[in-house]
RNA sequence: GCGGGCGUGGCGGAAUUGGCAGACGCGACGGACUUAGGAUCCGUUGGGUAAAACCAUGAGAGUUCAAGUCUCUCCGCCCGCACCA
């Protein structure tokens, strides 16, 4: 029996390590030591993580941000462990609305608040012990970053990707901007929730049209998680079909053109729907039907976003007058006007086949109009009795002699995709239509009426109408203003500005005047991670050295609320620079992953469920907005959505002093700051240490999954620590006289005790899970590995006789794991690994000693125990030599006791055996 | 409705190509050490049984010697999109 170590033995360890000490003395000397900074020229491999480009809000980061942080670095540490020379950038998307909205709150100016928030959120990254390169740091609103911003703008436009048009917008009048359609959801703002109107007015577009396809088609060679790639090939929202021109009745000189899928069922076109908005509705329309169209358009422009998104409603309509000319059979079928055709998609106009499209038959049976089968699935269907609409399936029904002279060669055809493909060809051959591909993607509104953002590098010039500034002249220096607010006239805080917005004329030097709406956030956000490569040069955005060196970036990790915004605009604009031959690569992004939301566990109260206007928020329990606590997004829901969770709202801070704490009602949400219920890493860093934030934070949940915060599991994390901490100041005494033997020979492993072997093959085994977690994202199985073996470890210090000299092969054993535990720690915890290191003896940072070298020999199992089943059920166990063979397992199964009464009376049929895993006997 | 994902102890979660379900942690319980314990250490901990048997991975079927894992049908939850012609 051996005799167990108690803690009083040990009353010189410090039961508890002193973090506070230690992390600082680290997170100084990596400071003064630049332990982090990327080598500029380096022969090894490079690997280049990035996290989403945070904007910085007062409120700092909170653990939400340290979910998508932490494990980032935990990556780019294991790497530069593993030898690869690593560029772990940060820096701020600080241009934008959420720092303007901030700055009018306040009543500061956004030029001196950004910086003091970057330099918190700065602090706050380097208290987690963040490896981030902070030579490279870059602020998106500050000239020498965001005249980059203007030459890209002007590298699209003289390509012919942006361009100035006055269409209806998506107007925010709440942010009183207008938005693109990826920032509209579910007709509200994707910021504030505000019903989103149309309005007409003049814009700047980047053509992302242009490289529909090209977006699509490439999400085939990256590595992003599906659910991601999904949302893009939707938003994309390719589809084949077909253009038709129909004739118009009375008007020999116009034509309609409709787009549809289905141009396999044109000769069951019974009617035909146009969009209110469709140019040609008045010029069509008959006189004694113009009242009642003009009001029904008014009405529809009356009609919500919201209301209009309703799938549900009644398929409203009104008839033109006016009769459209089907050219494959010459059928003059009537012209309606109905808001569930959306004059944004195809061509405005539909033709309608009530036989086989719902939307279509609903109307049809609405307005009492006929239906006319195309493809029949039995002899008896009619068109009479149908209820809905036959989308799929059946055969062609022969029309001949009902076409008007056209030749129809299509009967008994199955209903298919070849078969809309041979009736496109006979259309084109006939010159009555062509086949064409559709997109729902629509092209990017980049304009904003704000004062936060990098000014449009534009002059408008009388007599030489739309100039671009010329590139020697950027920076386009955004002016100081008095006022950020917006104007409410719909014109930018610029327009206001005399000395910015007159100027002369680059081409002609006459008067002209600047354009004064300046770009989105997402602009400065399409390109940073290209600037993070060369940050410092001003004579070009960067030098394609050092971009063919870094990028792409292989490890790119964020919330899944960017899904089609940021991440569709940056490969946008990366195929662009590709085009323009500025770089090598069409995808910016190699490997992307997203976190998992973070919840709190948040008081609140029940409210009423009647209130009429409240209706939002049944969406979901996700509260207010669907952003992810962490990376740019920083959403910030109006005061009375705030904390409206399906009949539940969450407390405020005057209603906790007020509301007894017995009628609270908890509730996991998510974390964020209008919620009130943000845990920052300060306070966990202040209480338990960075490194036990990061333990908690890394083993919770694996990295994708919501999790829930919680107190308890942070203690835990913060035992381990403690514990290892504790279990390796034990072991420290011996580690002097067995480093000797550790280095002088190998000898020692041969006579190790079969104790000692388990205890090293652990070792070795979670050397190799530690890093094959790591490389896989899977961090929580990797601090579990660890403890694993920190377990076996302690139980190993237990059975050491207390006082007396162990032998010298486990002098060296202790030796080897001693050493290696540090190591194993760094990328984790770095800054207790760092102290570990240090009381080693070394003098350099643990960051740059490379991975521990896996001993496959000493990692091999040497006996395993094999499972023997009756009939798939487990009767026994068996200890075995590894490389016993199939016969011998099967032997020793029959062999076995307890086999043997479980096969009793039985006949054994079957034997299957698995080499190193079971022997299966089949009885009956 | 469509697309993506998920359902395992009291809780968070483990489980290679189908091969011992519940690793690791939290919580709980018992013990040791203590003036003390919300510290530390040692145990126990899916249900069930005296012990077994047996029952257990949302429900139900199927394939297989063997299913948490594969197939089908449901049910529930989360995320995204939603009259897209």
């Amino acid at each position: 029996m051996s005799i167990r170590r108690s803690g009083m033995n040990q009353k010189s360890t410090e039961e508890r390590y002193d973090f506070r000490t230690i992390e600082k003395k680290w997170q100084k000397r990596w400071e003064e030591q630049q332990t982090f900074r990327a080598e500029e020229r380096s022969s090894k491999p490079k690997f280049y993580g990035l996290v989403f480009f945070p904007y910085p809000s007062g409120a700092g980061i909170s653990v939400g941000h340290c979910r998508n942080y932490i494990p980032m670095d935990v990556v780019c540490r294991y790497k530069a462990m593993k030898g690869y020379n690593v560029l772990q950038p940060m820096g701020w998307d600080a241009f934008g609305q959420p720092a303007e909205n901030e700055a009018i709150k306040r009543g500061r100016n956004p030029r001196e608040m950004v910086p003091e928030y970057a330099a918190n959120y700065k602090r706050q990254c380097k208290l987690v012990g963040l490896a981030y390169d902070w030579s490279r740091e870059i602020n998106s609103s500050l000239p020498e970053y965001y005249k980059w911003t203007q030459w890209f703008f002007l590298l699209l436009y003289h390509r012919g990707l942006a361009y100035r048009a006055t269409t209806p917008i998506n107007w925010c009048s709440s942010c009183k901007t207008g938005l693109a359609n990826e920032e509209v959801v579910g007709g509200l703002c994707w910021r504030c929730d505000t019903p989103v109107e149309k309005r007409p007015m003049p814009q700047w577009y980047f053509r992302i049209t242009k490289y529909a396809d090209r977006l699509l088609a490439d999400l085939d060679t990256i590595d992003w998680p599906e659910g991601i790639k999904a949302m893009q090939r939707d938003w994309i929202g390719r589809s084949e079909g077909a253009q038709v021109t129909f004739g118009v009745a009375g008007h020999e000189d116009e034509s309609l053109t409709v787009f549809t899928t289905r141009p396999d069922t044109l000769w069951g076109a019974t009617f035909m729907v146009l969009a209110p908005e469709h140019p040609l509705v008045l010029k069509i329309t008959t006189a004694d039907n113009l009242d009642k169209v003009k009001a029904y358009i008014e009405q529809s422009q009356r009609t919500s976003e919201i209301d209009r998104m309703n799938v549900n409603r009644a398929k409203t309509g009104v008839f033109t007058g006016a009769y459209a000319i089907n050219p494959v059979n010459g059928a003059k079928i009537p012209i309606f006007i109905a808001d569930y055709v959306l004059m944004g998609y195809g061509t405005g106009a539909i033709m309608a086949v009530p036989a086989h499209d719902q939307r279509d038959f609903e109307f049809a049976r609405k307005h009492n109009l006929p239906v006319v089968l195309v493809y029949r699935s039995s002899p008896d269907q009619t068109a009479e009795s149908m209820t809905e609409a036959v989308p799929d399936g059946g055969y062609m029904i022969d029309f001949t002699g009902q076409t008007g002279g056209i030749d129809f060669p299509f009967a008994g055809l199955p209903a298919g995709q070849e078969t809309v493909q041979k009736v496109i060809r006979w259309l084109e051959e006939k010159g009555f239509g062509k086949g064409v591909v559709n997109y729902r993607l629509r092209d990017w509104l980049i304009s904003r009426q704000r004062y936060w953002g990098a000014p449009i590098p534009i002059i408008h010039c009388p007599k030489c109408g739309e100039v671009p500034v010329p590139y020697e002249q950027l920076p386009v220096l955004l002016p100081e203003v008095e006022k950020y607010q917006p104007t409410g006239t719909g014109e930018s805080p610029l327009a206001g500005i005399p000395e910015f917005v007159h100027v002369d004329c680059p081409t002609c030097g006459g008067p002209a005047r600047r354009e004064t709406d300046t770009m989105g956030g997402f602009a400065c956000s399409s390109w940073y991670f290209l600037r993070f490569a060369d940050p410092h040069n001003d004579a070009e955005p960067f030098s394609k050295e050092a971009v063919d060196y870094w990028l792409p970036v292989d490890l790119y990790t964020g919330g899944a609320e960017h899904a089609v915004m940021h991440l569709l605009y940056a490969r946008f604009w990366t195929k662009v620079m590709y085009d323009a031959g500025l770089i090598n690569f069409q995808e910016p992004f190699s490997t992307l992953r997203n976190q998992g939301m973070l919840l709190a566990y948040t008081p609140g109260r029940e409210i009423k469920p009647e209130k009429s206007g409240a209706a939002k928020g049944a969406g979901g329990a996700n509260g207010a907005g669907g952003a992810g606590g962490a990376g740019g997004a920083d959403e910030e829901a109006p005061e009375d959505a705030a904390g409206l969770v399906e009949n539940w709202k969450v407390l405020k801070p005057e209603e906790r002093e007020t509301i007894p704490q017995s009628e609270w009602v908890y509730r996991w949400i998510k974390m964020s700051k209008s919620m009130g219920n943000v845990v920052t890493p300060d306070e966990i860093a202040e209480k338990y240490g960075a490194d036990t934030l990061r333990v908690y934070t890394l083993f919770v949940a694996p990295f994708e999954e919501t999790v829930q915060w919680r107190d308890e599991g942070v203690e835990g994390a913060n035992r381990y620590l403690n514990r290892l901490w504790r279990l390796w100041n034990d072991l420290y005494p011996y580690y002097e006289s067995g480093r000797r033997l550790l280095k002088e020979d190998d000898g020692w492993k041969a006579t190790l005790t079969a104790a000692q072997r388990q205890l090293r093959r652990k070792l070795h085994q979670t050397i190799r899970k530690v890093g094959e977690d790591i490389e896989n994202f899977r961090f929580n199985t990797a601090v579990a590995a660890l403890m694993e073996y920190t377990n076996e470890l302690s139980a190993f210090r237990n059975t050491l006789a207390n006082g007396s000299q162990p032998a010298p092969e486990t002098l060296a054993l202790l030796a080897e794991c001693v050493e290696t535990l540090p190591l194993l720690l760094s990328p984790i915890a770095p800054h207790l690994a760092e102290e570990l290191w240090e009381r080693l003896g070394h003098s350099s940072s643990i960051y740059y000693e490379p991975w521990p070298a896996v001993d496959e020999a000493a990692a091999a199992e040497e006996a395993i125990t094999i499972v023997v089943q009756v009939n798939g059920k487990v009767r026994s166990r068996l200890t075995v030599p590894v490389d016993t063979p199939d016969s011998a397992l099967e032997q020793l199964a029959l062999g076995d006791k307890t086999v043997a009464a479980a096969l009793a009376g039985k006949k054994v049929r079957r034997v299957i055996v698995v080499p190193g895993k079971l022997v299966n006997i089949v009885a009956g």
